[in-house]
DNA sequence: GTCTATAATGCGATAGAC
DNA sequence: GTCTATCGCATTATAGAC
C-alpha cells in the first residue's frame, strides 16, 4: 500500500479514536514519515478528513442498502429484524461506532455540516426504504389507517437509542448481543398487532 | 455576582457549544477579566468543567427525582409519559443537550471517567425508580411473569434515541413537541397490553 | 515524494508587581 | 484579586534542499 492510501487508513482509525482532534503528527507518526510528507498527497486535515468521512459513510450505506435489497423474505418482520441487526452489528464492530459520533462532533463547522449533510442524505434513502416495508406490513395485515411514518421515526429512535446504549455497554464489556435481542423483543411486541404477518397475539 | 461564579456560568455556557474545548481565554474574555485571574479562583480548567458537569448532574437528577416523587398519579402510564416528558422538556432547554453530549466527549480522560461515573450513578437512581413503576404496573394489569428490567431497558432506548434525534431536529428549526407525542404514541401502544391500567385494546 | 528547518498561532499555566 | 509579561509546548502549515 502506498503512502497516500496508508495516509487515509490511518486517518480512519485516529479520527475514531479522537474525533477532530486528531493531528497532523499522529498520521506521520503512525505512517513512518514526516509531517511535510502529508502535504504533498492532500491540501491539509480537513480534506483528510472529508475524505475519510466520505469512504465510511459511502461503504456503509451501500453495503445496508444492498444487504436490505437482498433479504429475500416478504416478511415484514424479518426484514425489520435482518435490517436491526445488520446496522447495530456493523457499529459493534472496533471503532465503527465511536467513529460515527465524532462526524456530528466535528469542531470545524463548515465541515461538519457537509459531512452531516451526506448523512442525512443517506439516511432519507434508508427511510423511504423502510416505510415501504412498514406500508407493505400493514397492507397485509388489512390495516390501511396505521401512520407509518411513525412508525418509521420509532424505528429510528430505537437503533439510536440502542446505539447510545452500546457507547456505555461497549467499555463496561456487557454483553451487546443479548442486549440487542432483549430491545428487539421488547420492540417487536409493540408493532407486531399492526404489520405482524401471523395474528400472534399473547 | 462576584467573579468566582461568574466563572462557572460562563463556563457552563461554553462547555455546552465547545465542550473540553473551551479556552481559558475564552472564559476570562466573556468574564471582563485576564486569564491569570481565573487561576487566583480555580486550579485551572480540569477543575472547572468538573465543577461545571458536578453542578448540572446534581441540578438535573435532583430535579428530576423531585419531580417523580411528586406525581401524585397512581397510574402507570401517567408516571411513564410525566417522566418521558419532564426529560425531554429539561433537554429542550436550550444549550442543555449539548452540555451531555459533550460530557461523554471530554478528551482528558480521567476527567471523562469521573463525570461519566457520576452521570452512571444517578442513572442508577432513576433505573430503579422506573423498575418500581414497572412492577407496580404489570402487577395491577395481573401480568407476573413480565421482565420488568427489560422494559426499563427498552424505556431508556426510547429517550435516548429521542435525544438523538433532537440534535438532528433542533439545528433543523423541526417542532419537538409533535416529534414527542409522535413516539410516545408509539411507545404506548407497546407496552399498555402489559401495564396499563385499564384495558383498551385497539 | 520526502526531508530539515522554521514560521505563525494558540494553548494552559506561572512569576511577580501592584 | 487582578494585572503584565513570559514560559513551554503543541498545533497546522510552508519554504526550500535533495
Amino acid at each position: 500500500m502506498d503512502n497516500k492510501e496508508k495516509i487515509l487508513e490511518t486517518s480512519d482509525m485516529l479520527f475514531s479514536d479522537k474525533g477532530y482532534n486528531l493531528s497532523m503528527s499522529d498520521i506521520a507518526k503512525e505512517v513512518g514519515i514526516k509531517v511535510p510528507s502529508i502535504y504533498s498527497h492532500y491540501s491539509g486535515k480537513d480534506e483528510i478528513i472529508l475524505l475519510v468521512v466520505e469512504r465510511e459513510i459511502n461503504r456503509f450505506y451501500s453495503f445496508l442498502l444492498e444487504e436490505i435489497e437482498n433479504i429475500d423474505s416478504i416478511s415484514c418482520e424479518k426484514k425489520l429484524k435482518k435490517t436491526y441487526y445488520l446496522i447495530l452489528n456493523y457499529y459493534k464492530q472496533e471503532n465503527r461506532l465511536r467513529f460515527w459520533k465524532n462526524i456530528s462532533l466535528i469542531q470545524n463547522m463548515d465541515l461538519k455540516k457537509q459531512c452531516g449533510d451526506l448523512v442525512r442524505e443517506n439516511e432519507k434513502q434508508i427511510r423511504d426504504v423502510l416505510n415501504r416495508v412498514f406500508e407493505l406490513g400493514v397492507q397485509t395485515h388489512g390495516k390501511n389507517d396505521v401512520d407509518t411514518q411513525a412508525m418509521v421515526s420509532f424505528y429510528f429512535v430505537l437503533i439510536k437509542g440502542v446505539m447510545d446504549m452500546m457507547l456505555v455497554y461497549q467499555s463496561q464489556g456487557i454483553n451487546l448481543d443479548l442486549f440487542f435481542d432483549t430491545i428487539w423483543n421488547e420492540y417487536w411486541i409493540s408493532i407486531r398487532n399492526r404489520c405482524a404477518d401471523t395474528h400472534s397475539l399473547p
